[in-house]
This record gives C-alpha cells, sequence and structure tokens, in this order.
DNA sequence: GTTGAAAATAGCACGAA
DNA sequence: TTCGTGCTATTTTCAAC
C-alpha cells in the first residue's frame, strides 16, 4: 500500500506553458524554453527542478513509432480472470512483454491492456498463454483519434 | 489516407540499447549516453537523428504524474455510437479535452477512450456529453500493472 | 527573478578504419 | 559508411544581486 502523498505544488501560467512545451520537445535547449515562456534561463531550470522534485514531471522520455519499429499491429485486450486467477493473470500480463501498458480496472474486465505484435500468429501466441487462466476480448487497433495529450492545465 | 512508406532502418544492439536509455531519460547529456553504449559523443548524436530521421523516434516528451497535476481520478471509456453518429461521436471525444487519449477499434465498441477528471462530478459532465450519440461503458482505474514500455528490441 | 562569467555540452569538419 | 578526434559555438550552471 502506497503511502498518500499530498502534492503541494501548484501550478501557475509559465508552469503550464513550459509543461506544454516540454510535452512538444523535451530536449529543446532551455534557452529557448526561456524565451518562450519569457523568463530567464535560470529560472526555466529551476522550475523544471522544482516540478521534477513535486513528481509532476515523472521523466524525460521518447515518444517511440512502435510501426516503425516492426510491430505494425496493435490491439486492446479486455482480460477477465478465471475465478482465483487474477494474480497469476496479472503477474503474466507483466511477464508479456508484448504487452505495453496494462490498466486494473473495476467491473468484470479486471485488466484492460495494450498488446504491440509483429504477427497475426503472434497475437495468437500471446492470447494463447492466457487462455487458461482468463476470458479475452480482443479488438484490433485501426485508428488512433487522439494521441496521448495533457489534460486541461 | 496516409501513404505507406517502409521504413528501411533496421535496429542494431546499439541502437537498442540507445533507445532504452532515452526512454529512461531524454535528457542526460549525449556524452552520458555515449558512455552508456559505448560510442563517442558524435556517433551517438549522428544514431539519435537517424532514429528521428527514419520516424522511429517521434518525439522526445515528458511522463506527467496525472494524478500529482490535479487528476485523481482516470477511467477507461468503451464507446459505441448510435448508427450514423460514428463521425461525430470521434470529433467530440477529440474535442473534449479530458480524453487524453482515443483508440478506434475492430467490433462493436468503436471507440476506446482514456479519460481523466478531477471529480466523479466532472466524469459525469463528460459521459452526459456523449449520451445522446453513443452508449458508454466507463471502468474507473484502480492500478497500473504495466506502465507505458518498449516491446521487445 | 535577473545578469554575467565559468564550466559543461553539443555540433562541425576532417581523417581513419 | 560509420566512427573518432580536436576545435568552435552553444548551452547550462553558479554566484552575486
Amino acid at each position: 500500500m502506497k503511502r498518500l502523498r499530498s502534492e503541494t505544488h501548484s501550478l501557475d501560467e509559465i508552469d503550464a506553458r513550459l509543461l506544454a512545451a516540454l510535452e512538444q520537445d523535451a530536449r529543446q535547449p532551455i534557452s529557448e524554453l526561456a524565451r518562450l515562456v519569457g523568463l530567464s534561463a535560470p529560472s526555466v531550470s529551476e522550475r523544471i527542478r522544482k516540478l521534477q522534485e513535486s513528481g509532476i514531471i515523472r521523466s524525460f522520455t521518447v515518444d517511440i513509432d512502435t510501426k516503425a519499429l516492426g510491430y505494425p499491429i496493435g490491439a486492446m485486450v479486455r482480460v477477465r480472470p478465471l475465478p482465483g486467477k487474477i494474480h497469476l493473470v496479472e503477474k503474466l500480463i507483466q511477464e508479456i512483454p508484448q504487452f505495453i501498458e496494462c490498466y486494473k480496472l473495476t467491473g468484470e474486465d479486471a485488466f484492460f491492456a495494450h498488446m504491440l505484435v509483429r504477427s497475426v500468429e503472434e497475437m495468437d501466441d500471446v492470447l494463447e498463454s492466457l487462455v487458461d487462466h482468463a476470458m479475452t476480448y480482443t479488438a484490433v487497433i485501426k485508428t488512433t483519434p487522439v494521441k496521448r495529450r495533457l489534460p486541461p492545465l
């Protein structure tokens, strides 16, 4: 059980603009960010440090095009574990690297997992490894109408 | 309709290690990345440039803790548009900023959307704006057994 | 928060494998 | 082609205000 922590950091307009700019390009120079938000470079540096310290910025990372990486097929899998199998199923999903994201949800479909595969055969392999422990409902991703973005700040 | 493009870039071991390192911290100095993969800084610079050029790296971005940002509730919403309403529903989802991610899927539940809200009331507001055009099934996220990660390289 | 100097870092041209 | 070296330019950090 994780400890609840009150995040005291409150965002002002400039922090919001900084986060938006960093979301678009996290490797742009501090000096450029400073120009964008109208502050000096050291101020921006300090704000970014505080955003990390307060936990709002978890990390700087890359957005990878998984198709270009060799995974042409993405799918969303709803997973309903058989009675008594929830923990086993959770562990299996964590151990199968083709699942690149998984949420545990309220309701009967305990897990919702994002799967990437190189072929339909590979998809079958992945699903087979769950078949003894859960019901699965798989839907292939056709398009992405909304790409990951920030909520309103 | 987007043009199909054959991505000719093929990853070697060093590219894979670079991507993994960038995923962990996209702002670390090139010189540090060079040390990690055992090449000189200019070589690493050039490799990163090529990974971007080939589209494998789409962008450098930040991983934000949305709870710390003030959105304590996340939910997954399956959206089944009423007949003839698919395009309207897609547009609505795109315009509602509490949806931070949305996939269009095969099967009857055309859309799957990731929602962030500050309260249960706000969740109701968001869902109300779809109620005339679609059936929705909402499940609240309890935990995240697998956080976004790279597939096997 | 800002400014200005020192230190660290990145980019470029060129030569080597 | 791909990588390494040395040089220059840019960027970041630190101190003082």
